[in-house]
DNA sequence: GTGTTTTTTGACGACAAGTCAATAATTGAC
DNA sequence: GTCAATTATTGACTTGTCGTCAAAAAACAC
C-alpha cells in the first residue's frame, strides 16, 4: 500500500512537472505553440510517457484551467468574508476579479482557453466537472453575499429573479469587460480610455440602481475601491503565492 | 479595362464561393475543421488555387468576420435611428444585439471565431482593420444616441466619463452574457435559468441608476422589451436577408 | 498561329497528433 | 539473489494538414 503511494506520488509529481512545463508555452505562444512533441523534448522524456499522463493536449490546457479555477475561487473566498456589510463584501470581491485579472494573468489567460470551444469540446468530462465545480463554488460564494444583503434587508431582488441571476449581471460585466480589453487592442482608439474605471462607475450604478444599501454615490465609491485594492492586494498576493507553493 | 473588371469579377464570385463553403464548415464543425484541402474539395479545385484567394485559412475567417460585423453595423444603424426618444433607441439596440445572437447565429459564431488570440493574430493588417472599423462604428452609433440624450438634458454620465466609455459598460455586459451563455452549457444547474431576461433587467436597472429619463421601472420596461422585440423583428429579418443577398 | 503572360495544378517538404510493438525497468514470489 | 510477470518507456510509424513552388494548362495579345 505504501508502495502504491510512492509511484503514485511519483506519477503525481511528473504531472505536475508536465503542467509546469506546459503553462510559459500556452501563456505566451499560444495553443498552436504548445506541442506534446515540445513538452516532452524539455522534460527530455519520450513523447509516448507525456502521452501517458494526458491524452491529448487539450487536457493539458484543462488541467492548467483547473489550476487557475482553484485560485480564483481561493480569492473569492477570502473576499467575501472580507468587511462588514454585504455591499462592501461585493466590492471586495469585485477587487478580487480586478487582480486576478491584473496579477494572475497567467491564470485569466489560461482560462480564456478553456473556453475556446475546440479545447473545451475534447477535453473530458471529469476535468470538464471539476472547473464546472470550481465555477459553482466561485457562484454560491457570490450568491451568498447577494442572500446575505436580501436577508438583512439591505437589497430586493425584483421580479423573481434567483441570487444566481442577480450575480449572472456582474459576473457578465466583469467579464465582458475583460475579454474585450484583452482582444480588443485598440479600445482607446475607440474612446475607451480607461476601462477599468468605467467598469467600477457602471457597477456600483448597477447596484445604486438595485438600491442596495448602503447606496454610495459614484465619487466615494472610486475611492473606496481604490482603498480597498490596497488593502486587499498584499493578503491576495500571498493567497496567489501560497496556491503555486501547494502545487509544487 | 473591361476585360479587367470581369476577371476582377470572377475573382471576386469565387472568393465569395469561398466563404460560403468555408462557412458551414466553420460554424458547425469548428475552426479545426476547416481545412485548405478539404474547401479545396468541396469546390473542386486545386489547393493552390484557393491559396490565391487567401494566404491561411485564419484570413479566410477573417473575411467571413468582416461579412458578419457589417451585419451587425447595418441593424445597428436601422435600430440606432428607430423610434422617439435616446432611451428607447437604445433600448432598440439592445433588441438587434439579442436578434444578431438569437437569429444571426452563424454571424455570432463567426465574430467568436475572430476573437480568437491566434486566428486574429495570423490575420492580415488589411482585414483587421476592417473590421475594427466597423467595430467603430458600431460603437459610433451607439454613442451617438447616447450623445443625443446627454444634449437633450435627459442623461448626465458621471466624472468625466466619456460616451464611449458608458457604452462599453453596456457592449461589456451584452458581450459577457452571450459569451457566457454560449461557453457554458449548464448555466441553469447554476441557477442562471433565464439569462437573457436577467440581462435585460440588469439593463434596465443600471440605466434608471444613470438616472436617464424617462426612467421606467422594470415591469413595464420588461414589456416595452418584449413588444419591441415582436415589432423590429421582421424588420430586422429584411435587412438579415438583404445583406446575405448582396453577397452572392 | 505563335509567343507571352497569367492561372491552375498537385506533388512535395515540414511538422504535429496520436498509436503501438518492441524494449527496459520494476516488482514480488521463491 | 534469481527469474517470471507486470508495468512503464520509447521512438518509429501512420495519418493528416499547412504552405510552397515548378511544371502544365489556359488565356491573351498580336
Amino acid at each position: 500500500m505504501a508502495e502504491l503511494t510512492r509511484k503514485q506520488r511519483e506519477i503525481e509529481r511528473r504531472t505536475a512537472e508536465i503542467l509546469r512545463v506546459a503553462k510559459p508555452i500556452l501563456v505566451h505562444e499560444g495553443f498552436h505553440a504548445l506541442s506534446m512533441d515540445r513538452v516532452a523534448a524539455e522534460m527530455e522524456y519520450a513523447k509516448g510517457t507525456i502521452y501517458n499522463h494526458f491524452p491529448h493536449k487539450e487536457e493539458i490546457v484543462l488541467a492548467l484551467a483547473v489550476e487557475s479555477m482553484e485560485l480564483r475561487r481561493k480569492l473569492f473566498e477570502f473576499c467575501a468574508a472580507w468587511g462588514g456589510k454585504p455591499r462592501s463584501r461585493m466590492m471586495a470581491i469585485g477587487t478580487a476579479c480586478e487582480f486576478y485579472t491584473q496579477h494572475c494573468s497567467d491564470a485569466f489567460v489560461i482560462e480564456q482557453w478553456m473556453r475556446n470551444h475546440s479545447v473545451w469540446e475534447k477535453s473530458s468530462q471529469q476535468r470538464q466537472n471539476l472547473v464546472r465545480q470550481c465555477e459553482g463554488q466561485c457562484m454560491s460564494l457570490v450568491a451568498g453575499v447577494v442572500r446575505d444583503a436580501i436577508g438583512q434587508g439591505e437589497l430586493v431582488v425584483p421580479l423573481g429573479m434567483t441570487p444566481e441571476e442577480f450575480v449572472f449581471g456582474l459576473w457578465a460585466i466583469t467579464f465582458g469587460c475583460q475579454i474585450l480589453t484583452a482582444s480588443s487592442p485598440s479600445l482607446s482608439s475607440l474612446g475607451v480610455h480607461d476601462p477599468t474605471r468605467a467598469i467600477r462607475i457602471h457597477c456600483a450604478t448597477l447596484l445604486n440602481g438595485f438600491d442596495w444599501q448602503p447606496v454610495t454615490t459614484v465619487g466615494p465609491y472610486l475611492e473606496q475601491a481604490d482603498q480597498m485594492a490596497k488593502d486587499l492586494t498584499p493578503r491576495l498576493q500571498h493567497l496567489q503565492s501560497q496556491h503555486y507553493r501547494g502545487l509544487e
